[in-house]
DNA sequence: TCTCCGATTAGAC
DNA sequence: CTAACGGTCTAATCGGAGA
């Protein structure tokens, strides 16, 4: 067998939140839009119009509320209950496409397309039927590589003349190397910020320039991370399409405050919600954790007030995915690192130690308590039937101060009956 | 000296 | 009216502690 070139396509969606939101807002089609993250607090997708009025990702809204005003930019809440629904349809659509695939985020979905026939009328009719199907319009960029068709997928979203595809692996080597010598380094998956900066040092400004840098110096001067980008930049695959998805090895709940908090049972009540939330997500990948870390935070952003993040963890005697196990534990250590007169603005957990239920190691010194398994199996049952926070651990959001903000929420269209507009 | 650990850093989205 | 700045996750790396 002759190894021929990989043909791996990445899909990725244009400005996804806000193009979800367009999905059932035909009339602001051509409104700049914003969409902000948890607590309206930063910019996480912007429309076109958004982009070319200047306004940056991750930018914090209350910065650009003077360019929104002049300009009648609209800002929209996240509505991820929305956005993880929308994501699950094009997925739908993009796996049946190849059993090589790998869902790598919300919006974006690596597609092993090596050895399908047609493959420029095929990438044309995945994207057609994306579009076609649920609203959402993707872009295609396919090479060898990962990184390759990471970077293919940003000379389509670039160029309107590719039509929404490029293939990388059409190009003859002089014209990748051209098309390299024109991509700055920072558009590369893994070059970031800092990287970007102490590559110039190093003479490298381009694609081109990392692709032929010298291996030893690069190796020597920025890991082995470094190294495999490289590689990867010069066709030869370092990193695998993962087609099943790893456990996670460690959970976050975790969540800034509507408003600062100065209350114990406030914050123990928000740390219920994590709790429940984290365990929710450990037994959905049926495992149990061993280590939990619980912080407490105030507000870093604002100077003029006392700081104080304390953080706690303790191994378990014996690993869980129990919520009301876990909740007694966040529970004291809260209450341990409780301390009045700070303003709290963010606190959560961590499970880490995770390992699958099947390995549970028994411990045959202390006999095991009563599991509580089939009490949880339940409770997720009925929240899954009935909607998150149907069954609820303590308290677990009877106080509303700490709750995020989220003035401009669009309704749940997909999930919520009663949300869909009345059409006369 | 080697190893293990926690904390820090960098990046993605 | 005012204050207002996300949440998860992974992997590498580094320095100190302990074996």
């Amino acid at each position: 067998m002759s190894a021929q070139i990989q043909q791996l396509a990445l899909v990725d969606c244009n400005n996804f939140y806000v193009s979800c939101e367009r999905v059932f807002r035909p009339d602001l089609k051509d409104v700049p839009i914003v969409v902000l993250s948890n607590n309206d607090g930063c910019v996480v997708s912007r429309s076109n119009e958004s982009k070319a009025l200047g306004i940056k990702m991750g930018q914090p809204w209350f910065q650009c509320k003077a360019l929104a005003q002049e300009h009648g930019i609209l800002a929209l809440s996240s509505n991820y209950a929305l956005y993880a629904d929308m994501s699950n349809r094009v997925m739908a659509i993009l796996s049946g496409y190849s059993p090589r695939h790998e869902v790598y985020s919300i919006d974006e979905c690596f597609v092993d397309l090596t050895g399908i026939p047609h493959l420029k009328e095929t990438s044309y009719q995945m994207r057609e039927r994306v579009i076609a199907w649920t609203g959402i319009p993707v872009c295609v960029g396919i090479g060898p590589t990962k990184t390759l068709a990471k970077l293919a997928n940003h000379i389509a979203k670039k160029h309107p003349r590719s039509k929404g595809i490029f293939n990388y692996n059409d190009l003859t080597s002089t014209q990748q190397e051209n098309l390299l010598s024109r991509i700055t380094v920072d558009e590369v998956w893994g070059v970031g910020r800092k990287l970007t900066v102490r590559l110039a040092e190093h003479g490298i400004h381009t694609v081109q320039d990392l692709r032929m840098a010298h291996l030893p110096t690069l190796r020597a001067g920025f890991g082995v991370v470094m190294e495999k980008t490289q590689r990867e930049l010069q066709g030869i695959a370092c990193i695998d399409l993962e087609d099943v998805t790893p456990a996670k090895k460690q959970i976050i709940a975790s969540r800034s405050f509507g408003q600062a908090v100065h209350d114990v049972d406030v914050l123990k009540d928000a740390m219920s919600t994590f709790v429940a939330n984290a365990c929710a997500k450990l037994r959905a990948q049926e495992s149990h954790a061993s280590v939990i870390q619980v912080f407490l935070q105030t507000n870093r952003f604002r100077r003029d007030q006392a700081q104080y993040m304390p953080s706690l963890s303790v191994p378990l005697p014996q690993p869980t995915n129990d919520s009301l196990v876990v909740n007694r534990w966040a529970d004291y250590l809260v209450g341990r690192m409780f301390k009045p007169d700070y303003a709290y603005k963010k606190a959560g957990i961590m499970l880490s130690e995770i390992t699958p239920t099947t390995h549970l190691q028994s411990d045959w010194l202390e006999p095991s308590p009563a599991p509580s398994a089939n009490l949880m199996t339940a409770v997720d049952a009925l929240n899954k039937r009935f909607g998150r926070g149907f069954v609820k651990i303590s308290t677990q959001g009877a106080f509303s101060q700490w709750q995020m903000r989220q003035e401009r929420k669009s309704p749940n269209y997909t999930t919520d009956w009663a949300s869909l507009p009345l059409v006369a």
